[in-house]
DNA sequence: CATGAATGAGCCTTCATTCAT
DNA sequence: GATGAATGAAGGCTCATTCAT
């Protein structure tokens, strides 16, 4: 094991983990087609059993070639990730004016994670696996999470100021809770293979949702 | 990777696993001295990290004595979660009477998981470690989860039934994201470390479950 | 290339590169086994050209068998010289009382120095090569060097005192450089080939040695 | 290691071993910048630890340009040698004739040598090391020196006949022997470090030279 | 049973050299 | 000619597993 995966706090920035990007168009296909093919192995293989060879292989380059942009494993599997930072799903509760449906919004909000998640089932068993081998991409992931969670609370906040939801929680607490909930039950469901209904997963978590916050639709 | 870590569905019969338990006293010894090693090396480095050579340098004793009693780390591993077996914990609504406080119940269920959680926070995050990368360990665990849910819903339905708890949530569902949710905190807080005093990730993680189910103490 | 070939001022000491001694007869003969035949292969095919994998074959054993006891081709080098400490030669002016026949002593020196070098031409064209390639090696030479150098300039010192040699002479540069001049005829004779009979060259050698300090045989 | 360095015996001829010389300016210019580049590499690294990469980083080309111009390191090494022929450095003694002040004539010899020496020290130190490593370099060298050894053997000779030096001394073996005497004094000095002033160094050099020889000023 | 050395498969990584653009 | 990416042979090293003592 070698270098951090990612840059905790900086997403954006992973690229200084690189080998130096490529300046002809023909390199900029190689390493595409090597970042493409690491997405393939790690989601078939898991990242521990995937192997640099199988990625070349896979990406049909030379085994050689890897190294010509990434230094480790961990090093494209930063770049997969920063492929894919958006599809680093994390429920949370959106800003919302008074006017909203607030419990529609919610059942939205996880309708659209859930199928993302369902999607993209097998690349977050593959963050699950490697946040729990890398150090780097664990603290970059909680990281995110946490500015998901500190969304929600505040969010949280101001439904408890208009008395619309229990004054009694703490935000910040309540919003990680609720959220890791929601992820939770998505692990379980599409990765694990707990068999629930689409719809009734999605109504089962609204409503525990609201309920949770004891949410008020009108003030 | 080779044999199975534990056998799915039966925890009490790991044993299988092994080569053999031994007979003489000398035998049980160098086998619990290399159990105990085997722990100790898991939480310190992690599964992962951890070599054969590790554990019986840990245990006093020559690394071909391992193989005497095991077949490989994920043998070993499987006799460390035998010794654990009760720690391996999930939380879950207790079942109960029409006389018992719920809300006192659910916090003294709460306050009880999240304590020994903490104290076994080492050991916690290794079966998450393990969970993503052994599958067999995995699916047992999963099982374990599932049977806990299952007596949680259980109680749900029965409070349901008496118009405790909001008759529209489903059971089983409910009984699995609330677990989960609680789950997942202590992770969150023992692992991760985010900051949340024992005290307020109680009562919040409490309060938030009651609401979830619309508990109502009096019928 | 990686740690240091041996502990530059204490050439003594250079075991603690290894990995630990064998604790067994077997293991005793085995990393003999290597050493030995890390020097044969030296010879044969010089230290650059040398592979693992050459001298785990010359010992007939497993090529994994060789990290067992070193931990790199410099490890082994250190431990092939260890074994062979007397034979780094480094031509010196022993200390002589006032009765000593000093030409004949010179001579003695010279004819001993000349054999054991041409004796030991291979491992001699080794060191040679290694000083040029590894820092810790060559400063560990380097030392040894000295050292015998100043035994050389006491010995002149005195006879200088005694007025039996050139006072004009710095007795550590001229050390110094008439050892240097020995030692390089010996190399260019016995690894480079030049064509000189041996009585000629300590004759010749000698007398050099004789002249350039003016040496005077009775006071 | 590919082919040979240089043409043992002839020196000049060394181009026989590049990839023709370029017609154009442009050519021209990038082969100057190879050859360049690769001596200041070769004497900051080593010639061992250059890499072909690490000497067009350095001249600012692309890496296959090297290729243009040589077939190997060896090939470089060698274009890098005929620049600098003139400083490859053999102490010697000058033909003179009657007149001379042999004495004053040693000394200038030496301590141009020595300045020279000096002031090229990091490439001296590269000689060095190609020396052991290549049996091109190697012979060619040692030919260039016995070529040095053989001028002022003939000096020897002359000045044994006109009763000015020690009758008894093998004129070559004594060239030899005192060459290298200076040669290796330069080398402890100016490469290993010993620490000895420019003066006494040259002053200890002459007189031990004028010793050896037993040089009489006037016949 | 215990010991600890021996084994060798397996994967990683470098870098000289080639070659399409 | 110049470019710089692609290639793959070559060797290093680790560590689970075996086995003679």
């Amino acid at each position: 094991m070698t270098g951090p995966i990612v840059d905790g706090g900086d997403p954006g920035a992973a690229a200084a983990e690189e080998r130096g990007l490529p300046r002809s168009a023909r390199g900029r296909r190689t390493r595409q087609a090597v970042i493409t093919a690491a997405r393939a192995v790690f989601e078939r293989d898991g990242f521990l059993d995937a192997r640099i060879s199988d990625i070349t292989e896979e990406a049909g380059v030379a085994s050689g070639s890897f190294y010509t942009y990434f230094d480790s494993k961990e090093a494209v599997f930063a770049a997969v990730v920063e492929e894919v930072q958006d599809q680093m799903l994390h429920p949370h509760l959106a800003a919302m004016d008074r006017e909203t449906d607030i419990v529609a919004a919610i059942e939205a909000n996880n309708r659209a994670y859930l199928m993302e998640y369902k999607r993209n089932a097998k690349l977050m068993a593959l963050f699950e696996q490697v946040a729990q081998i890398d150090d780097d991409f664990r603290t970059m992931r909680r990281n995110r999470g946490y500015a998901f969670a500190e969304r929600s609370a505040r969010t949280i906040r101001r439904l408890q100021e208009e008395g619309r939801a229990d004054p009694e929680l703490d935000p910040m607490v309540a919003a990680l809770a609720i959220g890791g909930m929601v992820g939770r039950m998505a692990y379980s469901v599409y990765v694990l293979g707990q068999k629930v209904p689409f719809e009734k997963l999605v109504q089962t978590l609204t409503r525990l949702w609201v309920n949770a916050l004891q949410l008020r639709v009108d003030p």
